[in-house]
DNA sequence: TGAAATGTTGGGGCG
DNA sequence: ACGCCCCAACATTTC
């Protein structure tokens, strides 16, 4: 009997838009006909629906994943709705009785999918997963008094002594297709892509979103930074990090595929890569144990900690006009690329929470819209820990001096200079702290302070004070839950 | 995956 | 030769 005579069986692609090491697309083409799928599903609870620039990616991403498709003779069918009414209606239409989809681990997915499984068995369909988001299912991690990891290097040990070799899967050779295949939504018409303005036009500077984008990246990646990763990923003003983070988010690459290239390499630079990986897994470990992550401080004693929450103060953060040069340049990368350096990440996060007391939340919110990189268990897990309120998180007190970051980590301001063009002329000297630059060296550079570039917004000596007084009236308060 | 304040040490200038 | 001061340079403590 051939496959195409047998039930077909639908893929649900979700964030795994790949073909290579995808488990539920190996195990439905070696045993039926497919029917690849992807739903467009209405916002989500929890943690909210995908921000503005990763459906820009989105967009991209499904639309390499569909000629990827096309080319193995496969249609990749979208629909818009709840799943559970989509895939019912999608087997009625095509005979199918199996559905497969690779897990996802964060609340709103775990719950939709957790009912959905539920509501497809009561109409004798029959859904089964896969793994392929996580190197490690976050359940199966236990600290040895049985409770999740909250620290990450006995959580890092844990990881690394289970871990062994890691084996992805190749993509399927042959993709048997249907009978017939469904309808599908235009993705046009899904209006994934900003109009008017496109404020998404600079982000093909840097990316090519899709399975091939990715795995190029990982390739340029192993063959030449990886070897200097320890050293140059803390210069935002080099090319040394692998830049994987977007094609992770939406599991163009698989983190099995990325820690499988890392395994014929040894040294330094592959060593903390390896590391990076692990972060990720466990942000998605907090995650899982913590569904609230995103919303509520781990620790809580934060619960009261007097934030500011000035608007002005944040807009002008979100902007790129604090008036230091650093922050200004990360958070008009972020505008620019849809992406920031992970080092300016913490530099900025650290001046909107300490120097602006703005409440990490709206930090962690204006993230998810802006980065194509968007990750719920990242960006909660990191936003925390740059507030100190989170697992393993760094103390309150330790509070970025950005000048001094940028001094260290952008030495020459090339970093600075890439993103914020009217510093261009000023000397390294300056570059980091234009408000201390003499009249002669600012009028030299063509700078005015105050009409071409921003007075800086705080004093951060004065800040830092501040921001310490707050932390101490919390200090000691209630124990952590 | 800090920074600033405070403490300690040791070499050199100098009376 | 010696003590004294100064102050880098480094170490430790504190936030």
């Amino acid at each position: 009997m051939t496959k195409a005579a047998i039930a077909p069986i639908i893929v649900w692609f979700r964030k795994d838009l790949r073909l290579a090491d995808n488990r539920a697309l190996a195990a439905a083409a070696s045993e039926a006909s497919v029917i690849p799928l992807y739903i467009r599903e209405p916002m989500e609870s929890g943690n909210g629906p995908l921000g503005a620039a990763q459906l820009w990616w989105l967009h991209h991403s499904i639309k390499a994943l569909s000629d990827r498709l096309e080319k193995q003779g496969a249609r990749l069918t979208l629909r818009s709705g709840e799943p559970l009414d989509v895939i019912s209606a999608l087997a009625r239409e095509t005979g199918a009785t199996t559905i497969y989809w690779n897990r996802r681990y964060d609340p709103s997915g775990i719950a939709t999918d957790t009912a959905l499984k539920k509501g497809l068995s009561d109409q004798g369909l029959t859904a089964e997963s896969f793994s392929g988001q996580l190197l490690h299912e976050p359940m199966r991690l236990q600290t040895t008094t049985g409770g999740p990891y909250r620290v990450f290097t006995p959580f890092w040990r844990a990881l690394e002594s289970k871990i062994g070799p890691v084996a992805p899967i190749d993509a399927p050779e042959q993709i048997a297709a249907p009978k017939s295949w469904p309808q599908s939504d235009r993705l046009d018409d899904w209006s994934l892509l900003p109009k008017r303005p496109d404020w998404a036009a600079t982000f093909t500077e840097i990316w090519t979103p899709g399975e091939k984008g990715a795995a190029d990246r990982l390739e340029d990646f192993i063959d030449g930074k990886v070897a200097d990763y320890k050293r140059d990923r803390d210069r935002p003003a080099v090319d040394g990090t692998s830049l994987l983070s977007p094609h992770l988010a939406l599991g163009e690459i698989s983190p099995a595929q990325a820690w499988h290239a890392t395994e014929r390499l040894q040294g330094d630079g592959v060593a903390t890569f390896r590391k990076e990986l692990a972060w990720r897994e466990f942000s998605y470990h907090l995650l899982f144990h913590y569904p609230q992550l995103p919303q509520r401080n781990l620790d809580r004693r934060f619960d009261a900690f007097p934030w500011m929450n000035a608007d002005d103060a944040f807009v002008r953060w979100t902007r790129g006009l604090t008036g230091f040069p650093i922050v200004d340049a990360g958070m008009r990368q972020l505008w620019r690329h849809g992406y920031m350096h992970n080092r300016v990440r913490m530099i900025v996060a650290s001046f909107l929470i300490k120097d602006l007391l703005v409440d990490w939340r709206k930090g962690e919110a204006w993230f998810r819209d802006t980065l194509v990189d968007a990750d719920p268990a990242n960006n909660a897990a990191s936003w925390q820990w740059v507030a100190g309120c989170g697992a393993d998180a760094a103390p309150f007190f330790r509070v970025f001096n950005p000048v001094l970051q940028g001094e260290k980590f952008d030495p020459e301001g090339a970093y600075v200079k890439r993103f914020v063009p009217e510093l261009q002329r000023l000397s390294p000297r300056y570059i980091h702290r234009p408000f201390e630059a003499p009249e002669a060296a600012l009028e030299a550079a063509g700078i005015r302070l105050g009409s071409t570039y921003p007075e800086p917004m705080v004093d951060h000596a004065v800040a830092r004070d501040r921001a310490l007084a707050a932390f101490r009236k919390i200090k000691g308060s209630a124990e952590e839950q």
